[in-house]
DNA sequence: TCTGTATTTCAGAAATCCGTGAAACTTGGT
DNA sequence: ACCAAGTTTCACGGATTTCTGAAATACAGA
């Protein structure tokens, strides 16, 4: 298996290129991205200025860019005594941050739009009292409704800040995961309303 | 509480613009979203021409959005006999569409950059033979690509086409899941490898 | 084969997003 | 209080994305 050789600063490069591609489809701008994985490849803090160096981006980029990878929970500030500049170092714990930033985003984008499907809802079941029309509507839009909250429940139960159940998941062996999925259709046979 | 009246139209309006507001966060474009959102709404398989006179969009628009639709798995082509049109009916089993259009994202855009930071990963490897420092870097990548790696299987084991956990997981009671949280971290103290 | 309808493709236009440089602001040190 | 390094804000410009109308294509019925 023949490899291609290759600097340290292509293959940074490659996998900067790598992380870029997954923020796009997580929904972020790619130079986010790149700097988030330049923070997760370096591993020691950085300064603003040694990020644009490398990154080859303006110093107002960087800055933005940067406060958002702090909203998201991606990185922190490192203050060091005696220096005026800010430090950014990635969290090393995958996990951590990834299950941070998910949990970020459900809170600031999913649960507002289930909150806003509910209030559509409830003009549409107003609605159906008056107009006969509307019951089909009213109907399908509670199905929606349901669903969306089901779901976005579901994410935070696996996914979010502590606790998440994917972790545990992940540890268990197929077998173990076939019990696993046998207990559960047992334990959901009998429908509960707790 | 006073709920605002409002028409048939209006509210669909109000639930379709919150379904392309979810379409951009998913990374899709908030006209597909629309569209998809009205095929839901509907639930009556419809022809693009009702589709382009609902949304007030171009044929062109509805036609690529149409077929974006069909690749993500989230409405199926009706055909109807002595009719040339084309209908379109969204899936009304909103977990086996979003799993299904999950699925399909995986595949299509998640495993691809798995196995290119691979790539990254056994160059750098090779690498690190010759240059000590690469040593380090090397070792970050490794977490990376096996984080990623995993996050990914962990995504399809809950969402995935068939057999889903998140559907189970999402019927039990509150007691029942801190039951099963217990046992999995029961299970998980012993470090398995099957 | 010709015709009329439905759909897709394509080049250009509109809109949106994103990064930049310059100016404004903040803040620690003197 | 002043200075200077560091950071943030903002209006502008460039690039990408996305929509549109027109032309091309596909195809069922006569």
């Amino acid at each position: 298996m023949a490899v291609a050789a290759a600097s340290k600063r292509e293959i940074e490069d490659r996998v900067l290129q790598e992380w870029a591609e997954l923020a796009t489809a997580w929904g972020v701008s790619p130079v986010l991205g790149r700097i988030h994985g330049l923070l997760l490849l370096n591993g020691q803090p950085m300064t603003a200025e040694e990020i644009c160096d490398r990154l080859q981006i303006s110093r107002a980029s960087a800055s933005v860019q940067l406060n958002a990878i702090l909203d998201w929970g991606l990185a922190r500030r490192i203050f060091v005594p005696g220096d005026r500049r800010q430090y950014y170092q990635a969290d090393q714990d995958h996990w951590i941050w990834f299950r941070r930033a998910a949990a970020t985003r459900k809170r600031r984008e999913f649960d507002p739009v289930v909150a806003r499907l509910g209030e559509a809802l409830a003009q549409a079941r107003a609605a159906a009292r008056d107009d006969e029309e509307m019951g089909a509507l009213s109907e399908r839009l509670a199905n929606l409704h349901n669903f969306v909250g089901e779901l976005f429940r579901g994410i935070g139960l696996v996914l979010e800040e502590d606790e998440a159940l994917l972790h545990y998941l992940l540890r268990l062996s197929p077998q173990e995961l076939d019990e696993l999925r046998h207990l559960l259709r047992v334990a959901v046979k009998e429908p509960e309303r707790s």
